[in-house]
DNA sequence: TATAAAAGTTAGATATATCTAACAATACTT
DNA sequence: AAGTATTGTTAGATATATCTAACTTTTATA
């Protein structure tokens, strides 16, 4: 039986090791931060892990999964998201204020409860913060690797995903031809307000920033 | 801030001093034996919720709640009750595995998912089983008095509310087609043991004196 | 490469919540 | 009212998960 915290270590080792930035240290100190907690709890921990064959590591070592402690790892977080989606679209939750209470959420131990939630949900692929949610079997969506704000002039991206889903924001998008799969060019990018200049099917819209934060894209 | 397993405590407390089988004895037993933890254990805790104002208790005397104990004990049944019908009525899970999820449930900490989850529900009075949702202002909806066994030939009744929630006793009313809201009618009563004859969807079934008192109903 | 800084470990203390075993008070029964 | 059964309490042990303070190993750098 796995414990709550036995929970939230795997999910921060999860974070440190398949960090979005870049491989970052997966150590005792960056644990320790990462959970607010002092690298003497960690190393406890880790030797508890350890013995319970969850992580990999030795003395003054690389902390790394094993199968069965990634596999929790990815329940948790498949757990977390699925959560996060509920509150989001079921409860009326804005997106901002859904994390604390999915933190605990994410504990709830019933595997039933988890594929009853996804069917409820439509078995969504990404959280209303635009993460992938791991999927039963251990796999995860690919996820865009970047938002259209970050693109620069002459950048040209295909449109991967959409973060805002309010019917507002898909009827703007809608008329401007952008949908999931649309090549985007940016012709300039105004500094002043971050606003961009792109060009979809052959016609130039201006977008603002807070829309260009909304369109997640990959480079094409 | 209370832990989770002083809610456990205090919600323990509530059934046995509000409970539905009359007026049961809050004793240290009586609460080991609802928690199958030892007396001692409870003995421990009860120091610390009299220490927090969260009952009112002496050496060997009865234990009562506080003002604020009873209002914590409220909140823990009412985000059980409101969980178990979000499980049933959204998830689709049948009322009787939904008990232990509900446990967990309930000692999710946020006032705001509380009362977002009470909406989404459509503010139910009553949960799957048909026991009451307290209100956030602490009142409770009324509960219905008779029970089946007190029912004569000719009666016709509708099942307000199941006693027993024990997952064999729903199940066995899941074979016989009776829910929450279910019309019964009385058929014959046979007053060597009080067994019953009913009608329900067309057919008839007989229930021992047990089953009927453990099935809350109104006229109708 | 010697030394300082950073990272990691250990030992021992604290708090929570549980247990067992022994003991004390209250309640029942005749 | 005495003796017994029930109920409740205490003391001390155990397990988890945290901490501080002291120590060790590894890494970086002068």
């Amino acid at each position: 039986m796995i414990s709550h915290t036995e929970e939230d270590y795997l999910k921060a080792l999860f974070r440190l090791v398949s960090g979005k930035q870049g491989k970052q240290e997966a150590g005792t100190n960056a644990l320790a931060d990462l959970l607010s907690l002092k690298p003497a709890s960690v190393n406890n921990m880790l030797k508890k892990l350890r013995k319970k064959e969850l992580i990999d590591y030795e003395k003054y070592g690389k902390i790394s999964f094993t199968d069965k402690g990634r596999q929790i790892a990815l329940l948790v977080v498949r757990k977390h998201r699925l959560w996060e989606t509920l509150l989001v679209d079921k409860l009326g939750f804005s997106w901002d204020r859904v994390h604390d209470i999915a933190e605990q959420l994410e504990h709830i131990r019933s595997d039933e409860l988890v594929e009853k939630l996804d069917w409820f949900l439509g078995h969504p692929e990404y959280d209303p913060h635009g993460d992938p949610i791991p999927r039963s079997d251990g796999s995860t969506p690919t996820t865009p690797s970047a938002v259209l704000s970050s693109m620069q002039k002459g950048d040209v991206c295909k449109v991967m995903m959409v973060k805002d889903t309010s019917a507002a924001f898909l009827q703007y998008l809608e008329r401007l031809s952008i949908h999931v799969g649309t090549c985007v060019s940016v012709m300039d990018k105004v500094s002043f307000d971050n606003s961009l200049v792109i060009e979809v099917d052959g016609k130039h819209h201006t977008v603002s920033q807070k829309v260009a934060d909304n369109l997640y894209v990959s480079y094409c």
